[in-house]
DNA sequence: GGCAATTACTTGAAGTTTCAAGTAATTGGC
DNA sequence: GCCAATTACTTGAAACTTCAAGTAATTGCC
């Protein structure tokens, strides 16, 4: 079989002279168990918190985060800033600004220094209504790692800590003149 | 601090006699920050793999994990279990059960002694698809990983396998006699 | 053996997210 | 200053996911 790319080497699995047993064991599946380990941890958490999240307050995670977000930026953020910040796309902050500007959660201010640009910010009720929200989760949370031992939560924060510091010069969606100045 | 049962005590942030600077600091936030970062670094890793599926062989996330549980399990699996596994509903495994169908990578085979239930397996063609998206798959896992150095790698390993252990129980969604025949 | 309760799956509507294309404003090189 | 390139955001289509309700088969209790 071809290699897959010119940069890439190719792949020992590839080799079709070995057999299923020496293909399966030819290389370091270490990375991938590991990455669905952490998936799955993530995952899990990810589904309590959501259900909690409905069933309290009839809403979602992106918008818990999106008020998170904002909460932690009492001056506004713009779009694209939150849309980098919550990792996802600039059509879905859109459309969540909308839902919470709709709310009265968030409300929207236009740049008067870049008028493409529009400032997102929490109102006093969005504001209360938020830390509400917060306080709670944050004993979902706490309850959670209950009993998984400070120290081992410690270590699991230091190495998340050192992966992300890792992974992150890869999403280097470089800054623009106006962020690096604030 | 008091201990954390929900609905029952008043949330120190709601106390209004305290600033803002007091309340920030008045719960441990450590709970709320360790999740941030699993939820990120997970998040990351699953966007570049979910661009990667897309622009190498034009498949998603989701059946890339689904045809990956099949591959697990030669003899196929019901709907079920296989709902279970991906953590998601099962109106999903339906229909990602119809499109791999249609693509000719699983059939689809009817149980003779519990006609309510279908297993789904892998097809041969199916099989040889999964495996070479999964070598290339793997290759980017340990590219993406590489550098973060194998002591480290090991303890994240460690420690997620602990917290998965910690949430496992959490999740019980009580195999049926079948299942635990098996 | 019969019937209520459970289990397995499907379906359709609603909500979410992404992608890609489009509009408007700004920046930077000349 | 002008204009091409970039940046910020919006929009609409398509894909995905969930929820809730529905159908069919099986189990368990009497």
């Amino acid at each position: 079989m071809a290699p897959h790319r010119p940069f890439t080497r190719v792949h020992v699995v590839d080799d079709e002279r070995l057999g299923q047993e020496a293909r399966l064991q030819s290389t370091d599946h270490s990375a991938v168990r590991l990455w669905l380990r952490l998936l799955s941890c993530s995952t899990q958490i990810e589904q309590i918190i959501r259900a909690r999240l409905r069933e309290r307050f009839g809403t979602t995670l992106p918008r818990f985060d999106y008020l998170a977000q904002l909460e932690r930026h009492p001056d506004g953020l713009r779009l694209n800033a939150l849309s980098r910040n919550l990792m996802v796309t600039g059509g879905n902050v859109t459309l969540l600004s909308d839902q919470l500007v709709a709310d009265g959660w968030v409300t929207r201010v236009t740049d008067l220094t870049d008028r493409r640009s529009s400032l997102v910010m929490l109102t006093a009720a969005g504001r209360r209504h938020f830390l509400r929200m917060a306080a709670e989760h944050e004993e979902w949370l706490v309850e959670l790692f209950e009993g998984l031992g400070e120290t081992h939560r410690d270590a699991l924060y230091e190495q998340l800590g050192r992966l992300r510091a890792h992974l992150a010069p890869r999403r280097t969606p470089t800054l623009s003149r106006k962020e690096r100045a604030s």
